[in-house]
DNA sequence: AGGATGATCGTCT
DNA sequence: GACGATCATCCTC
């Protein structure tokens, strides 16, 4: 007979589908942990881009360089990349070894640490801390030496589980040129911590 | 509320 | 040598 897991210090299992698109779905409302100096700051995931295999938007649509290996490793590690010289965006590798896929994280809403991230970010509005992909590493401080980082098992950062989403609504990606078209970016509906439209496809 | 602009440098061609 | 999966700021309506 099998020992009952202790009931209010278990941390659920946190079971995510390798499955690009799916995968965007699946982490709304999911927590984003970051641990620093025993100190953590976490926000609950309310908006994801998808980047699927053999997508002309993706960073791994020309094959395998020095800066995205993650992305065509194992799934749900760390993916985080340098931007206009000076931001950092992260994203969750998804797909199987050796297929280049990921989802962006997007938007937090925050949860603890809102003090520390005001700190990081020079901001006090909450609303303003987690809503973009540089913002919210600039709050929970990832940069590229995060970059490889395996989400599901608790370290510098990781995933836990949440309270379950809302109503999902999705519509174009941001700040694209390349298949621009393509619905696959998802958010929860009605949640004031989204960057960009908020009004957009059911 | 919404559109235009400049900053800034690692990465890939 | 060109170009961003962005942000903050400045502008007009």
């Amino acid at each position: 007979m099998d020992v009952p897991a202790p009931k209010s210090l278990s941390i659920p299992p946190l079971d995510l589908p390798v499955d690009t698109q799916a995968l965007a779905r699946a982490l709304i409302g999911v927590v984003l942990v970051r641990t620093l100096d025993g100190v953590r700051t976490s926000g609950r995931i309310v908006e994801t881009e998808a980047y699927l295999l053999r997508d002309p938007a993706s960073h791994a649509f020309r094959g395998v360089t020095p800066r995205t290996v993650t992305m065509f490793g194992p799934p749900f590690h760390a993916y985080v990349y340098r931007i206009y010289g000076r931001y950092f965006c992260f994203n969750v590798s998804s797909e199987h070894d050796g297929h280049g896929a990921g989802v962006l994280i997007r938007a937090l809403e925050p949860l603890e640490g809102i003090d520390v991230m005001r700190a990081r970010r020079g901001c006090e509005a909450v609303r303003d801390l987690c809503r973009g992909p540089s913002r919210l590493c600039q709050a929970l401080e990832i940069d590229r030496s995060l970059d490889g980082s395996d989400l599901r098992s608790p370290g510098a950062i990781h995933l836990e589980a949440g309270s379950r989403a809302g109503a999902l609504r999705r519509s174009r990606r941001i700040g694209l040129t390349n298949a621009a078209e393509r619905l696959l970016r998802f958010y929860e509906r009605g949640s004031p911590f989204v960057s960009g439209p908020r009004h957009l496809s059911p």
